[in-house]
This record gives C-alpha cells, structure tokens and sequence, in this order.
DNA sequence: CTAGAGCGCTCG
DNA sequence: GTACGAGCGCTCTAGC
C-alpha cells in the first residue's frame, strides 16, 4: 500500500523504550548463563502491549527508530554536546542489538542511520507523511520531538498514556510548536548540554518569543528590552543562542534509504517471534503470546542451578500456587527451613496473629520464604474451628508444632545479626515477636522500601504494591475472616485455609524485596531508607510498647462534667430553637439556622445539606444566641467523645498504658502518623481542651519532660529559600514573627501590638503553606485585596520566598518530585494537572520539602536518642511532630535534657550544614500539660 | 446490620 | 474553588 491520504504512520521512539525498560526493571539475567536481559525484557513486554494496544485501530504503517553511533553532526557544530551525559550501564550496553533484534522479530519495521539521532529520522518521516497527506503519532514524551506537533502530527505518551496535541505542546513551552526552538535555543538543555542564554529558563524565553514573535526578530531587536541583565546576555551571547537553535532544530531532510511505503504494518511472524523470545527464556512472555497467536509455544529449558547467580530475581516471574506452599506441622521438617536459612542468610517473615493491636493480639502461625514460590506456613495456636463445640473451641488444633518448641527454634535465627529478616511493616511482626521473647534484628522491609522510592505515587499496603509491582492479586483475608459481628479470628480458621493465604505474604514479601532491593539506589534514595526509614522501626517499636500513662480517673471525672454541662447547653439549644433535634446533625442544625430561623449565609454542601462550620457560626454569634451554644456544645462533644471516653477504651489493661502505634509511610512528606489511638492531636490550644493532657500521667517517682523544636519550619525555610533577614532574625534570637512584621508594616519592635504581630504570624505560616490571597483572606478575615496587598509585599520585602516557590514548582513539573534537603523524594503526581487540582498540587509541592525537612531532621534525633540516654533511668514516649515526650526518673531529669537537647539541636549534623541553629525549649511536670 | 461518604474538629 | 500535613467520632444513607 503505497502511503499516502487515509495513512496513519506510528512512530516509536525506541531508545527511550529501552531506557524506560532498564530503569523500570530490576537487573534481570538469562537463567542459563547470566546475560542481562532486563531491558530487553521490558522492551518485549512494551512492544507486544503496543501490539495489542493497536489490534483494530487505524494504523496502517509503523516503524522503531534508534540511536546509532554516538557522534553526530550536532557534535561538529559543537564539541560539547551532550558532554556531560553519563556512560551507558554496563549491563545495558550488551541489550541494544537485542533490542533491535526485538523488533525484527515482532516484524516491525526497525530503522536507524549512522551519524543521526533517532529524533532525527523521526522529523524526517513526519513531515514525508505529513506531506503525503497521513497522519503522524509520535510514540515518545521526549520534549525534543515536539517541535513536530500539529498539521496531523500529534505524540502519544505511553508512561502517562495520555496524548500531546498543539494545546499540550503549549502547556509545556508556553509557545506552539513552530516556536518550541526558539524558546529551547534561549533556554538552553542541560541534559542534552545546549547552553542556550544563561539565566534564561522555559518561561522566560516564552514570555519573550511571544513578544518579539521569533527568535531571530528578538535578537535583532535585543536593545529594545527593559531588563538590563537580560538585554545584556541577549546581545553578548547572541552566537551561542544561534548555536543553541542549530543544536535544538531537528533535521527533517535525513537522507533516508527506505521510503514510508516500507514500514507498512506487518503481520508478526510466529514463528520467528516464538524462536526468540524462547531464546530469551521470557517464559511468560512466550506463553502469553503463543496463546494469542495461537501457535505452540517452545520449550524452555529449565534453569542450571550453578550458573544462576544466588538468589538473583529471574527473567520471567513464577506464577503464585497456593497448593505449592508447604504446612509445616512437626519440628522435623522445620528443621530443614532453618538450614535452608542459614545457607542463605535471609529469609522473608510474616506472622498471623488474633488481631491487628499488637499489644494484646496473640501469635497464630508464622510464615517463611526464601525463594519465590517456595514458602511455608507454620501453624501454632489454631484451634479447633468448630463453633457449635463451645469447649472445642478452644482446644489447640491437632498437627501443630508446641508453640514453646517451634519459637525455641525460630529464635537463634531470628536474632541471628548475619540473617537478614525481610517484612511487610515489619514493625508489626518485630512487636508481636518481642512479646514473645524473640528481639528480631538485622531488619528489611519492602514496605519503607516502596515509601522511599514511591513516597506520594501511591499506597504502599501489600495488596497495592503486589498489583502494582508483580501483576498479582493477593488471596483476600475476607473470605477467611467474615466481617463484623460475625467476624472469627485467624486462629479459628482452618490450617488448610490458612496456609495458602500466610505463606503467599511471605512470597508475596519476598518477590517485593528482590524487585526494590536493587532499584533502590538507583532510585538515589538508599541513604533515606537506612538513615531515615529502616532504623526508625525498632526505635519505634521500642516506643510504642511501652506507651504513656493515662489516668483513667481523671478522664472519667470530666467525662462526666462534660455530660453535664452538654445536657445543659442541649436544653437550652432547644429552647432558643422552639424544637427539639439532634444538635450532633450539621444537617438539622442547618435547617433549623438558615430555613425555620432564616438566618443569612447558609450554604449547600455536595449532598445538598446544609454546611455549619464553626467559622460560619461564629459569625452567626453577633445575630443570635443559638449558634455560640452550639458551638460550646460542639467543643464539649469533641472533647467527650473523642477524648475523655475513647481515649479511656485505648487503656491497655495490662500495662495502664496507652500505646499508640506510629505509621512511618502515613504522611507523604515523611511526618508520622500516630494511630489507634491518634496522639498528636490532643487537644492544647483551648483551655479546657488542654485539661486533657493532665490525665497523661508520669509514673510515681517520675516525671515527664517534653522537648520540642521552636520555630523548625520557619527556619529550614530561611535556609532553604536563603531569606538573609529570616536567618539573621534568627541568628539574633529575635521573635521572628515581630520580626516580620516590622519589616512589613514599618513597625519598630518596641511599637508592635499584639495584632499587627498576629497578622505577621499568619503570613508567616501561609508561605510554609504555599500562600494565596484567599487564604490569607480566609485566616485573617479581611477582604481579599488588603490580604493580597500583604503577600505582595512580603515577597518584596522577601525576594527569595518568590524564587524558592518558583523554583519548587519548575523542579516539580520537570521531575515529577520535590526533594528534602536530606533527599527524601515526595513525588507531586498531580503537578502537570489542570483546574483547582493545579492549585493544590503547586501548594503541596511548596510545602513538602519544608514540612518533610522537618520531618527529616526529627527522625534522625529519634534514631540516635536511644543510645544517647541509654545510662539515663529514662524512656521516649511520643512524637508530635516537633516534639519528643520523655518519662524520667526525678533526680535524671536535668541529665536527660541535656542529652536530648544534643541531639535534637545537632540532628542535621553532619549530614547537612544549615545556616540557622535549630533550638529545642524543654518544659517537665507530673503530667503532660505541665510538661508542654 | 454494615460499610462508606461527608462533616466537623483536634493537632503540628 | 484554595491555605500544608494528618486521624477519628458522629450522622446519614445505600445496600444486604
């Protein structure tokens, strides 16, 4: 079929596919003799998705194009381009003929010319098409190719699986694509080591293409422009400008030795497909596309176990059979599993217990892998499931290993420092462990690992990380369990139920650990998973089981008060309302407010009720009574329900402790988050709110001391953003919010009044929050104007706020992450979105790499405290975010704060040098809120 | 009866 | 339509 109108031409960039492919996988080899094939394996999996992706569409030719050869006629125009690009992995050079050899065997048509990058064949046969009157899809994101976008010719980003017409090309370069060069040869690639015109970047060179109309008009007519520094650059580095454009312009007459008509879409030759990828051993690869094709797939021989390197993750995954795993009922054949182990020196854990509360839940069974696929479940307190037995029930089930006999056992190993323990929140099982007398320790776990590398991209639970990362669903525990009142605990169900399910964690576990262990660095986040993640989870541990005290006394007498003092606000609620309702229903409430009462400012929320926040009451106080005793009432319920009773429910009867539990992959920013119950929010800015923390208690003898950072966030942010008057203010000791407002609003510091400080204070915060006028508004309750008259000046009176918040923003776009200064990645998914998405995605990115700085520098002091005190007759209790509570002996309380005190001062040492000095305030007393 | 969404409020 | 990051108790409704 001779190309021409009605033709629709796919052009795949096929380099970028392949290193898509390397980075996406983990260092796979050939079983029979070690050759890397992990990029050819993506490549293949890429490739046939396209296949099948296409099957229908209107696709009439197609064709890879690659790279050849490293010089090309850009290296003439100028010796330093793409100077500074890394070598190609070892283990990656060997896979490009592979890859080429792919695409035959897919007979899709393969083409590449010496001396010519694959961008540039690819603008060659876009525009012979476009010509030809075809339509153009280019297979790629690469921002190169999108000079080519428009007249039919659109691109197709299969990462994102979303397409790039003219509007995107104009999102992303603020120009169409018949100017996307001018604006690259001003800003320059430092990728590809295009110097373009220093300091100007994709916005600005926009904003000046738009105004002069093209690049050649611009530099003609650089005298005219306002900005000296800019006009200056322009006219100086006009000859490295051109250059830039010639380097950036892409060749669209390549000298092509075949013509469109050649890549006519082919139909794939079974046989030849099936011959390779069988050479490849991809075993489900090739049987999944034999069962497409229909064909026969060819054996594979299985693997020669010397020349498999030990342990390394195979080509081709094993599928998951419940009825391979082994039920291990005597301490004879868990003997061999535990030589197995040592032979190994690692081994993937899970245990099931009776519940998800680690301190009361109850070992049930233990479950252990080593290789994919081979796993085993050791049952060890299942009873006997029949219900309708009352006494049956809970006699131990036949067949299992003496709980005592099977732990003595497990244990050596389990501590063994040169046995690598892998889990899924291991933090859960090392807690159960621990009640049980086994201190599990040199740790892994897939889950920190998933947060490290994939903090912000999504949910880092087993179910979510096996879908998404080994293509499988992991047997539900519903089914096993039930739900609600009729739910049973996993020691009533069945060992042959039960087994298939544990042992599949344990596999599921293990098959995560040999996927991220190598991806690991290079992700670049190892030094975050081994300074920041994995020793947190024993010093957490630690924490939590032994929890703080909490008078039960004490929240029952206000319980009790709070009832009263309700009932009485209730009646009266009801008086001035004329009818009796459920106080506790917003939606009644509203009724009763904006439609019986008429009162203004009633708003619909999404379900159609009313909404009655407590903003909105306030304002509604200067109206009417009812509202204020409402939002009393609200208070007194908060604190009742919330507080005073559900806290007394979390009081472990064993200990007369509360223990919390921490979730370190919680927050995307790298805060925790305390749940069951939640102990960073106990109340402390209301008054009575803060007679809560007079029930957390210290032992007799004891006291509590609570130590916390003052001002942490504002200080990375003078580092971070480099605010010469923040740092100074700082280095001074001053009140910074004083500070700030005396530089805004002309205010001597010996003049400032409460509220000019107040309104400093809320701006100070609305920056770590990423500030917008409405907000502010919102806060401060003033008009909107006089709130957007403040920011203004503020970035005046702060340029560098502006800059870090630009800056934050482009890095964002560009990487798809923002970074902490100690390299936590918290990725910004939703950054490139469009609408209010856009907003709150841009606010986030600012925020996240202060609040997660934050975060950064109060883990390290956390992973260093227990050794830091180790000789003191004290204990860390919690974390709120930027305070650390203690329990210590009376007479060791000076000691501890100054050993504290240390390390929360020097927790960035040596790691990072900042420019501020971070201070911690220490308070102590008999209860927390005396602490605080 | 149960699960889940929405609201509202608590903290840093 | 908006400040950033969290968790939890209550009400209400849809669906078994």
């Amino acid at each position: 079929m001779t190309f021409g109108k009605g033709c629709h031409l796919h052009l795949i960039d096929g380099s970028a596919f392949i290193f898509r492919a390397y980075h996406a996988l983990p260092p796979l080899t050939r079983k029979s003799d070690g050759l890397p094939i992990g990029a050819v394996s993506g490549f293949c999996n890429m490739l046939q998705r396209y296949v099948e992706g296409n099957h229908g569409g209107d696709v009439t030719h197609v064709a890879v194009i690659f790279d050849k050869g490293s010089h090309t006629f850009r290296n003439d125009l100028y010796d330093q381009y793409k100077a500074n690009r890394e070598a190609m992995p070892e283990d990656l050079r060997p896979q490009i003929p592979l890859t080429r050899q792919a695409t035959e065997a897919f007979n899709i048509a393969c083409k590449e010319m010496e001396g010519y990058e694959a961008d540039d064949i690819i603008a060659t046969l876009a525009v012979q098409a476009r010509e030809a009157g075809g339509r153009v899809t280019i297979i790629s994101s690469d921002k190169d190719l999108m000079q080519l976008v428009g007249n039919g010719v659109e691109m197709f980003d299969a990462m994102k699986n979303r397409s790039i017409d003219r509007d995107g090309v104009i999102e992303k370069f603020g120009v169409g694509p018949e100017r996307v060069v001018d604006v690259q040869a001003l800003a320059g690639d430092s990728v590809d080591n295009v110097p373009g015109a220093p300091g100007i970047g994709i916005k600005t060179a926009a904003l000046l293409i738009n105004e002069y109309g093209s690049l050649e008009d611009l530099l003609d007519r650089a005298e005219e422009i306002k900005q000296p520094k800019r006009r200056q650059t322009l006219i100086e580095k006009r000859d490295q400008i051109e250059l830039s454009k010639k380097l950036v312009q892409l060749d669209c007459e390549t000298p092509l030795e075949f013509t469109l008509d050649d890549l006519e879409v082919r139909e794939p030759d079974p046989e030849r497909l099936m011959e390779f990828l069988a050479k490849m051993e991809f075993r489900t690869l090739t049987k999944r596309i034999s069962e497409k094709l229909g064909v026969e797939a060819p054996a594979i021989p299985e693997k020669t176990p010397d020349t498999a390197e030990e342990g390394a993750p195979t080509a081709e995954a094993l599928p998951f059979d419940g009825e391979a795993y082994e039920c291990i009922r005597e301490i004879d054949a868990l003997t061999p599993w535990i030589d197995r182990i040592r032979e190994r020196g690692y081994v993937a854990v899970d245990t099931e217990t009776t519940g998800l509360n680690e301190m009361i839940a109850e070992l049930v069974g233990v479950s252990l892998c080593i290789d994919p696929g081979k796993a085993c479940y050791i049952p060890l307190t299942h009873k006997d499931g029949d219900a309708d037995d009352l006494f049956g029930s809970d006699a131990l089930a036949e067949g299992q290993i003496p709980l005592e006999e099977a732990l003595a056992a497990l244990k050596p190993v389990l501590e063994d420092p040169s046995i690598l323990k892998i889990g899924q929140n291991i933090k859960y099982d090392f807690k159960i462990l621990k009640r049980y007398g086994i201190a599990v320790s040199p740790i892994d776990d897939t889950m920190l690992m998933s947060y490290a590398m994939h903090g912000g991209e999504h949910g880092h639970g087993m179910d979510t990380l096996s879908e998404r990362y080994l293509g499988h669903t992991p047997i539900p525990i519903k089914p096993l369990l039930g739900s609600g009142k009729s739910a049973i605990t996993f020691d009533k169900v069945k060992i042959d139920d039960a087994t298939p399910y544990a042992a599949e964690d344990a596999d599921v576990t293990l098959r995560l650990w040999q996927l991220f262990k190598p991806q690991l660095h290079r992700a670049k986040v190892t030094t975050v998973y081994e300074t920041l993640e994995r020793p947190l989870v024993p010093v957490l541990a630690q924490m939590e089981m032994h929890g703080v005290k909490v008078d039960r006394e004490v929240l029952s007498r206000m319980s009790n008060a709070f009832a009263q003092k309700m009932a009485g606000l209730e009646a009266e609620i009801h008086e001035l309302a004329g009818e009796s309702f459920n106080v506790g229903s917003p939606a009644q409430l509203g009724e009763i407010l904006f439609d019986k009462m008429s009162l203004p400012g009633g708003k619909k929320g999404k379900t159609g009720k009313y909404s009655t926040p407590a903003d909105v009451l306030e304002d509604l106080a200067t109206e009417h009574d009812l509202p204020r005793r409402v939002l009393d009432w609200r208070q007194l319920s908060k604190l009742k329900s919330t507080y005073t009773d559900a806290l007394q429910t979390h009081i472990n009867p064993d200990t007369g402790r509360v223990h919390t539990s921490y979730s370190i992959t919680g927050a995307n920013t790298g805060r925790l988050a305390s749940t069951d119950p939640n102990l960073q929010n106990i109340p402390v800015r209301s008054e009575e709110g803060r007679r809560i923390r007079e029930a957390f208690v210290a032992e007799p003898g004891n006291v509590l001391v609570s130590l916390d950072y003052s001002q942490i966030e504002l200080r990375i942010l003078a580092h971070i953003a480099q605010i010469p008057a923040l740092k100074q203010a700082f280095s001074d000791g001053l009140d910074i919010h004083a500070m700030t407002a005396s530089e805004m609003f002309d205010v001597p510091l010996d003049e400032m009044t409460p509220d000019i400080r107040r309104q400093a204070k809320a701006i100070n915060f609305g920056v770590i929050y990423g500030i917008s006028g409405f907000g502010l508004a919102r806060n401060l309750r003033i008009p909107r104007a006089e709130a957007q008259g403040f920011i203004d000046r503020y970035f005046e009176r702060f340029p560098g706020i502006r800059a870090y918040m630009d800056d934050t923003v482009g890095f964002a776009k560009e990487h798809g992450y923002v970074q902490t200064l100690f390299g936590r990645r918290i990725h910004t998914t939703e950054i490139n979105a469009k609408g209010p998405t856009a907003g709150f995605a841009k606010r986030a990115a600012i925020n996240a790499p202060i609040q997660g700085t934050a975060a950064d520098v109060i883990r390290r002091a956390m992973v260093r405290m227990p050794t830091a005190i180790a000789e003191l007759p004290a204990r860390m209790l919690l974390q709120v975010h930027d305070e650390l509570l203690f329990e210590v002996a009376e007479d060791a309380v000076d000691s501890l704060i100054d050993a504290a005190r240390d390390v929360m001062e020097g927790a960035a040492d040596p790691a990072v040098k900042l420019d501020v000095n971070l201070v911690v305030d220490a308070g102590q007393g008999a209860n927390w809120a005396e602490a605080h």
